[in-house]
RNA sequence: GCGGGUGUGGUGUAGCCUGGUAUCACAUAAGCUUGCCAAGUUUAUGACUCGGGUUCAAAUCCCGGCUCCCGCACCA
C-alpha cells in the first residue's frame, strides 16, 4: 500500500518518540494520543512560542483554572442548553429530533428505528440511527448523588468566570488580554484523522476584553501595513490589516490585530505559508457564543484545509450570561470626558400629610408615587386595593436634583483567537517533512525551525577515540548547563548520526575531530544545507543561543 | 453511531485460501573494521490486535471486542 504524507509522518513520530497511540498495549482507544519524549519538548516550544506572542508581545496575563467544570457554569455559558440526549435525523427534510421527544418510552431506541416503529414526525420518512450529541464529558464532584460536573470543552469559561478579579487586578483598564493554556476534552463521536481530532487535546485560548465602543488597539499601527493570507470560500487573497477592516472585510481593528498576531505565531513556528489561510465563517456555522469568526486553516495533503485555530468575536455573551446566572458584577466603567450632569425632577412624598391621610397603606402610597412620572404630577389618581383613589397635590411636591455621572456601566466584549496546540504541531510535522533519495535509500528531514527543534545540537565524537569522546561529552555537558538541549551520540560513522539528527529536525551537529586537540574548534553542521564550519568550541553556547532561542 | 475493509518483531513485509517449529529487509544493541553524511562484517534482542470457540494442533477456520482505513452521519 502507496503510503501518503500522514502516514510516513506518523510513522515517524511513532518511531522516534513524537506521538504514541494512548494505551496501546490494551488495544488502544480513537481519540487519544500520548507525546514522547520528543514531542513533549516540541509542544513545550509551541506552546511557550505562543505565549511569547501573547504573553509579551501582547502583554496578556496567564492564569490555570481547573479542567473539571461545574454544570452551573456551562449551563450559563450555553454548553449544556446547546445539546443533550440522543438524537435522530431525517435525511430526507434534513430536519433533527430528539429521541425522547417522539417515542414511547418503553422501547429502545436503536430497536425502534431498526423496525422503521418511528417515523419523521414532519416528513413521515424513515429515520436515520439515533446518535449521542452532547459532546462534554460528564463525571461528578464528591461521592454518593455528588455535584454534577464537566470536563472542561474549552478553558475559556474559567477566565470569564473570574473576569471581575482579574479587571480588578488589571486596574480596572480595558482592553486587557487573559491567556490560559491547558486541555479541553470532547466526546466525539467518531474521532478519525490521527491526532487532529482527539477527545482530550491541548488548546491556547485568549480572551481579550474590550469596550464594545472602542474595539481598536494600542499596537494597531505597527502592523496594519502588514498582509494577511485571507479566503472568501471561493477564492484565496492578500489584503494588508488596514485595508481589511477599512474595505470591512474584518468587522474591527481589533479582530483583524489578532487575526495578524496569529498568523505571525504560525508563520514564525514553521507553518508553510502556502498552506495558510484566514476563512471566515458563515454565519449558519458559527458557534452559539460567536458574532463573527475568522478560522485558520492549514492544508494536509491528506485531510485537506483543516481548522486549527479559531479567531471569534464572542461579544459580550458570555459575560452577560455569567452575570444573568450567578448575579455576579462582571460590569465595566467606561469613564466619561467630562462628568455628565444630569437635572432630574422626583416627586417626593410628604409623609406627615400622607400619613394621617391614608394610614396603613401610606407605605404603599408613597412607592407609587415616588415611581411616577413627574409630568404626570399635576393630577394624580392611583389604584389601591382595586379601587382607583385621587391623592391630593399637598401630599406631595416636586424636587429637583442635579447627579453627577463620572461614567456608566457595560458588558465588555470579547475577541478570542482559540488554539488548537496538537494541530499545529502535527501540521508543523507535516509541513516539515521532507524525503528524498540519497542514494537509492529514503533519506527523511524534518525541517523544523531553530526554535521548534526539539533538540537543538546533536555533539558527536568523530571517531570513538576517548580523547574525542571526552571532549565531545564535556561539550555535550556545557551545552546542556547553558539551557540548550542537545543529543551525544558515539554510535555508527558519522554520517548515520547525522542522519539520526536530521529524522528528528536537529538543526545543527558539532563534531569533535582530531583538529580540536590542536586548535580547540568543532565542526559544526548545519541541517538543511549539510555544510560545516569550524567553529572556536567557546563560542558553541553563544552561537546556538542566538540561532535557537525565541 | 451505521455499512465495508483491515490488523504478523520498532518499521515495512512473506506465510492465511489448503491448520502442523513464522520469511525477508531495514532499524536497534554489542564487537571488529572504517573515519565527515544511513558503507562492510559477526553476534544478539525482538512479532502473529485482544477475548472466546472448533481441533490432537490455530497467525491460518468460526464468533465477539478494539485499533486503523474508506463511505455516511457528527465536529457546538
Amino acid at each position: 500500500m502507496p503510503q501518503d504524507i500522514y502516514d510516513k509522518v506518523m510513522m515517524l513520530a511513532k518511531r522516534r518518540g513524537f506521538i504514541y497511540p494512548s494505551f496501546e498495549i490494551y488495544g488502544g482507544v480513537a481519540g487519544f494520543y500520548d507525546y514522547g519524549p520528543l514531542g513533549s519538548q516540541l509542544k513545550n516550544n509551541v506552546e511557550n512560542l505562543w505565549r511569547r506572542f501573547y504573553l509579551l508581545k501582547d502583554n496578556c496575563i496567564e492564569i490555570n483554572t481547573p479542567t473539571i467544570t461545574i454544570y452551573d457554569v456551562l449551563e450559563a455559558s450555553g454548553h449544556v442548553e446547546e445539546f443533550t440526549d440522543l438524537t435522530v435525523d431525517c435525511k430526507k427534510c434534513k430536519r433533527s429530533y430528539k429521541v425522547e421527544d417522539i417515542i414511547d418510552e418503553d422501547i429502545s431506541v436503536e430497536q425502534a428505528v431498526k423496525k422503521d416503529e418511528i417515523k419523521c414526525p414532519t416528513c413521515g420518512k424513515k429515520l436515520s440511527d439515533a446518535h449521542p450529541v452532547n459532546l462534554m464529558f460528564s463525571t461528578t464532584i464528591g461521592i454518593g448523588e455528588g455535584r454534577k460536573a464537566f470536563l472542561r470543552p474549552e478553558t475559556a469559561q474559567g477566565i470569564f468566570t473570574n473576569f471581575h478579579l482579574l479587571y480588578r487586578h488589571n486596574r480596572e483598564k480595558l482592553p486587557f488580554g487573559v491567556i490560559q493554556v491547558g486541555k479541553g476534552y470532547r466526546n466525539e463521536i467518531s474521532p478519525r484523522q490521527g491526532t487532529l481530532r482527539q477527545r482530550e487535546f491541548a488548546m491556547a485560548e485568549a480572551e481579550i476584553f474590550f469596550d464594545p465602543n472602542d474595539k481598536t488597539h494600542p499596537n494597531f499601527n505597527s502592523i496594519k501595513e502588514k498582509e494577511l493570507y485571507l479566503f472568501d470560500n471561493d477564492k484565496e487573497f492578500k489584503l494588508t490589516v488596514q485595508k481589511a477592516v477599512d474595505k470591512k472585510v474584518i468587522n474591527n481593528q481589533a479582530l483583524a490585530y489578532y487575526m495578524y498576531l496569529t498568523q505571525d505565531f504560525l508563520l514564525t513556528a514553521g507553518v508553510d505559508p502556502k498552506k495558510f489561510r484566514f476563512r471566515k465563517h458563515a454565519s449558519d456555522e458559527l458557534a452559539h457564543y460567536a458574532t463573527e469568526c475568522w478560522d485558520v486553516e492549514l492544508f494536509s495533503e491528506r485531510f485537506g484545509w483543516i481548522e486549527c485555530v479559531g479567531i471569534a468575536d464572542r461579544s459580550a455573551y458570555d459575560l452577560s450570561s455569567h452575570i444573568d446566572s450567578s448575579s455576579t458584577d462582571m460590569y465595566a466603567q467606561r469613564k466619561f470626558d467630562e462628568p455628565k450632569i444630569i437635572n432630574t425632577k422626583k416627586i417626593a412624598a410628604k409623609m406627615h400629610v400622607l400619613g394621617p391621610l391614608f394610614k396603613d397603606k401610606a407605605g404603599k402610597v408613597k412607592d407609587l408615587l415616588e415611581k411616577m412620572d413627574v409630568k404626570d404630577a399635576t393630577k394624580i389618581s392611583i389604584t389601591l386595593d382595586g379601587k382607583t383613589v385621587d391623592v391630593p397635590n399637598k401630599c406631595y411636591e416636586i424636587v429637583e436634583t442635579k447627579e453627577k455621572l463620572t461614567g456608566e456601566k457595560f458588558v465588555p466584549h470579547v475577541i478570542e483567537p482559540s488554539c488548537g496546540i496538537d494541530r499545529v504541531l502535527y501540521f508543523l510535522l507535516e509541513h516539515n517533512y521532507s524525503d528524498a533519495k540519497k542514494k537509492g535509500e529514503e533519506y527523511r528531514i524534518l525541517k523544523l525551525t531553530s526554535q521548534m527543534a526539539p533538540i537543538k545540537a546533536g555533539v558527536f565524537p568523530l571517531i570513538n577515540d576517548k580523547k574525542l569522546v571526552d571532549i565531545a561529552k564535556k561539550i555535550d555537558n556545557n551545552l546542556r548547563n547553558a539551557g540548550i538541549a542537545t543529543y551525544y551520540d558515539d554510535g555508527g560513522t558519522i554520517g548515520r548520526r547525522y542522519a539520526r539528527m536530521d529524522e528528528i529536525g536537529t538543526p545543527f551537529c558539532i563534531t569533535v575531530d582530531h583538529d580540536t586537540l590542536k586548535d580547540n574548534t568543532v565542526t559544526v553542521r548545519e541541517r538543511d544545507t549539510t555544510k560545516q564550519e569550524r567553529k572556536d568550541q567557546d563560542l558553541l553556547v553563544e552561537f546556538l543561543k542566538d540561532k535557537t532561542f525565541f
